[in-house]
DNA sequence: TGATTCTGTCAACACTTGTTGACAAAAAAA
DNA sequence: TTTTTTTGTCAACAAGTGTTGACAGAATCA
């Protein structure tokens, strides 16, 4: 546990790696506490319940400034890097684990689905101007990172490589001119 | 429940419904059995266990044949056609809601990935050629059809429409075209 | 016919789930 | 100091999980 973080810190540190890395339903409140090592009943008394504690995790993930990126080819930029950059697949965050993983449960899946909805697909639409491509755009990412990341497919380059990058950027390129409806 | 159709069946076609559709963990075999209007023992007699009757719903997939399509653009085609006429979301199996909402049981996961590499995988790198640009043709198939039948993106047109049509057409082609690694 | 297999019903099992409330120790405030 | 608030521990609850075995009726076969 991070020396010097209070307990609802690190409660919450745990929840976002299991959570995002297993899913809601594949991860139990026991579990969480185990890992932070502490008692089960302060995951009640910090965050409610299961559910609060899954949306606090929600709630850490960062919103995508439409204002840092002047064009959409920065923000292609940006992608591909942060791809390149991540630890390959284990456990990592990633919109589509998120998206997916909790598609199942209802509850779960709404909450899911408007973080995503408010700190990903909107700021995109208004840096890429067009609400078909955006869509488009954030499909390519959602398909490569689950290819890359939770399915490891060797048919996709080894992240960090010029080759893994140039499969990256095509798909993203074409995305972006794809026919607008 | 189907007339003339064994308890066994009934079992399989409820199991496949709701396991694809809220995934291995979020469904459990009593609501199977309730659904298929029998007792939950009998899930036991005949598949052995809910693992049992999860993989029995796997098998039931096609595998996709090679020899059917003459080239890559046959199996555009196919495909396109496929999602213009599937029902819009409900409850329908698709490769990538079975593939994401159960990778957070390793155990359920590794049986939704072997299904999807043997089933449609390996055909699609035969019939395309190419290892990478099957990955990324998956990757393409993957983001379309999350966006369009479990998030129901607006920025995707109507399935069934030529808009439509076009916009996966489009991801499809170019995903071809991706750099070969 | 009787015997045997198939098919389904029921209750219970051992276990995990999320959640709660009583209680104690430590920290802060009076 | 005493009092109050915070922080953590423990045991238990009610509900749900997958699974099992004993049992009864129906169908099949001898």
């Amino acid at each position: 546990m991070t020396k010097g973080a209070s307990t609802k810190e690190v409660l919450l540190t745990h929840a976002c790696r299991l959570f995002w890395s297993r899913g809601y339903s594949n991860v139990s409140v026991r579990e969480v506490a185990k890992a932070a090592g502490v008692d089960v009943a302060l995951i009640a008394r910090y965050f409610g319940s299961k559910l609060g504690l899954f949306e606090a995790t929600l709630e850490t993930l960062e919103k995508l400034d439409p204002s840092a990126f002047p064009n959409a080819n920065a923000l292609i930029d940006t992608i591909v890097e942060l791809f390149a950059n991540a630890p390959d697949g284990n456990g990592e965050a990633s919109p589509v684990s998120l998206i997916l993983m909790n598609a199942g449960d209802p509850e779960v899946g709404q909450l899911v689905t408007e973080c995503q909805n408010e700190n990903w697909q909107k700021p995109m639409e208004e840096i890429i101007g067009s609400k078909s491509r955006a869509a488009v755009f954030f499909a390519a990412i959602l398909g490569f990172s689950v290819v890359q990341k939770t399915m490891r497919m060797d048919g996709i380059a080894a992240p960090g490589s010029d080759e893994h990058r140039e499969q990256l950027r095509h798909v993203l390129k074409s995305a972006l001119e794809s026919p607008e409806v």
